[in-house]
RNA sequence: GCGCCAAUAGCUCAGCUGGAUAGAGCAACGGUUUUCUAAACCGUCGGUCUCAGGUUCGAAUCCUGAUUGGCGUACCA
């Protein structure tokens, strides 16, 4: 789905140069830019380039390609050359059917079905914590991609590789045998994630008091954390659920049971789901096969002590270990297991792996050995590498509590919104549930707004003590500003059959939404191309902000004649209809009314 | 040590494959409501785009080097 405006002005441009100058000008010599607001027009053509073929100055080059295209392109109506800066007036008429004829149109914005498959992995949760501040990010990523690329016309599978199973899940199991007295979450009144969680707090904490004990016993740091007592226990519980002991397994059956419970409010709140769970304690033996396969094709290597390595380092890596001398599996074994076991089942062609950035090497380690493997699906990998959520004191850690609490931060959120919204009193008549639902949406809005609108790559910093913001570039700005279209369409008696003619004249605020609107399936592409929600995110708010200044410059229920009511109606339709839909792709709703 | 990533207004961020005088929001200050929702709109203030070279008609953007910060460099995950 592309514009065609810009590609007939790319095409009449190099005939042009063609007729003019006797040159080809290669496609990547033509840009196309909005023309900036301070000039007239709204197309602008860069000439410095075609001067290399026209070898004459930029204004005289400008003026001759503008002369040309003005006697073959009818919606041409003017144009104006400064400095090397061709720009270019449409008429009317041609941003008037572009509205009708795309922005109006059911399926504008949606892209047919390309025929490719896709999976996205995200949340991959360990079961011994409640989810944090970072989680979230990572849960907003992973599901505004999928619905991005979705739209872009993939089949998209959103997998969760949900992490059950290891040294940490027996630290809280320890813990909770020994102090727990029996506690589950009906007898606490606790959501199962966060008693688990209680649990492993507590195990660090006697672990620290049994480091220093034996620290102060003569032990060297290392020594003292192999040593002491509790880790001791905690990993001879690993072997044992190894091994497959009924106590410890039923143990681990209950707690993750708890831990589920919880994960899956949470994610209900957050409104992300998925379509297919792996759990490490069914996967964490894959892999060994590979390693053979690797064998076989002198990939790998094995050394003296039975390990097996990789040597990378003509990719300038460097050896990388793939399975201990012992015969078990270390992470990127599963991995590898992993990779091909989700081909295997799915056989999709692209598969995009959301883990923060202090993974990159690992990923990077982890696609280049399946390519050096041969596996033709090794092309179609990508991690999907975010910032990490810092606090202004640095770093989340759960064991040392400094984390920002996802359920804590969500309802301090939705308390917020209520707070704001009953002191601007627009909710009479709104039931008490009704109320809520509003104070949900709003509240989720800001978080996830705040969160999606920084690129993926970029590190966000979270002070808790300043409240993320309702006003300005927020998602309440633009919910606002969807109810604020939907209250005039309703006092407008709006519908879609509403007679559309188009007015002769066009308003500057009027021509410039519908350009604006007009870009949202190239948004959707790039946003696709680059699993950047931001770009989206960006996009409804700068659509928010044309539509308040329009709403600001022009009259639409009072307009002197009816067909530029009704048309002024219409486009405010499009643009709620255009934020709505990129808003449901950041997972983000938006109200009626607020 | 080596590797990867980041650095833009007081703060939080945009800035697409190099293009015009680098844009928003917050904060500060001023204005706008007898008219469709003021969570809005308009204006003022605020920048050696970390620094130094280089490529180019043109560099916040590309290249090289430095500085600062983050992460990684486990027979942890």
């Amino acid at each position: 789905m592309t514009n065609t405006i810009q590609q007939q002005l790319i095409h009449y441009t190099q005939q042009a140069v063609k007729e003019l100058y006797q040159s080809d000008l290669p496609d990547n010599q033509v840009t196309i830019q909005e023309t900036r607001k301070e000039f007239e027009g709204q197309l602008t053509i860069v000439v410095f380039p075609i001067t290399r073929f026209s070898k004459k100055p930029p204004e005289v080059t400008g003026t001759e390609i503008g002369t040309y295209l003005r006697g073959r392109m009818p919606e041409l109506v003017a144009f104006n050359t400064i400095k090397g800066f061709l720009n270019l007036s449409l008429s009317d008429g041609y941003w008037a059917n572009l509205f009708n004829s795309q922005i109006m149109q059911g399926d504008f914005g949606v892209f047919p079905p390309n025929g490719r498959k896709l999976m996205v992995e995200y949340s991959s949760p360990n079961t011994n914590k409640p989810l944090h501040l970072g989680h979230i990010r990572n849960n907003l990523l992973g599901y505004s991609v999928a619905s991005i690329l979705k739209a872009y016309g993939y089949a998209v599978i959103k997998a969760n590789l949900v992490n059950d199973r290891g040294i940490h899940i027996c630290k809280s199991m320890l813990a909770w045998q020994r102090w727990g007295n029996g506690e589950t979450p009906e007898s606490s009144g606790l959501k199962g994630d966060h008693l688990v969680g209680k649990y492993y707090v507590l195990f660090d904490k006697a672990y620290k008091r049994e480091i220093d004990e034996l620290k102060a016993n003569g032990y060297s740091e290392e020594d003292a954390k192999r040593q002491a007592p509790i880790i001791r226990e905690a990993q001879q519980m690993l072997q044992q659920w190894e091994a497959g002991d009924a106590v410890v397994i039923a143990l681990w059956k209950t707690m993750n049971s708890w831990v589920y419970a919880g994960f899956e409010r949470t994610y209900g709140r957050l409104g992300v789901d998925f379509d297919k769970y792996y759990y490490e304690s069914d996967t964490y033996l894959l892999g060994k096969d590979i390693i053979q396969e690797g064998l076989d094709k002198g990939v790998f290597f094995r050394k003296e002590d039975n390990s097996v390595w990789i040597d990378l380092t003509a990719d300038g890596l460097d050896e990388k270990l793939v399975l201990r001398g012992d015969g078990t599996s270390v992470y990127i074994t599963q991995d590898l297991g992993t990779a091909q076991l989700k081909y295997d089942d799915f056989g999709m062609d692209e598969s995009i792996y959301v883990v923060g950035n202090e993974q990159d090497y690992h990923f990077k380690v982890l696609f280049l050995i399946l390519k050096k493997l041969g596996k033709p699906w090794a092309s179609g990998l990508f991690h999907l590498s975010y910032g990490m959520v810092d606090l202004p004191s640095g770093k989340m850690k759960s064991r040392e509590g400094t984390v920002v609490d996802a359920d804590d931060l969500m309802d301090e959120m939705v308390a917020t919104a209520k707070i704001r919204t009953e002191e601007l009193g627009k909710t009479e008549g709104l039931s008490v549930s009704e109320k809520n639902h509003l104070y949900q949406l709003i509240g989720m809005g800001a978080l996830k707004y705040f969160l999606l609108k920084v690129e993926p790559k970029k590190r966000l910093l979270f002070d808790p003590n300043e409240s993320i913001d309702f006003q300005g570039h927020t998602g309440p700005f633009i919910q606002y500003t969807h109810a604020r279209i939907k209250s005039v369409l309703a006092k407008g008696n709006y519908s879609l059959d509403l007679l559309a003619v188009v007015p002769d004249t066009l308003s500057a605020s009027e021509r410039d939404l519908i350009q604006l609107l007009g870009n949202y399936p190239a948004v959707i592409e790039a946003a696709a191309k680059e699993f950047s929600p931001a770009q989206l995110a960006n996009y409804c708010y700068e659509a928010a902000k044309q539509y308040n200044k329009f709403y600001h410059e022009e009259t639409i229920l009072k307009a002197e004649k009816d067909a530029v009511r009704n048309f002024r109606l219409h486009l405010s339709a499009a643009t709620a209809r255009t934020i709505a839909a990129g808003m449901e792709l950041l997972g983000i709703k938006v109200p009626e009314r607020m």
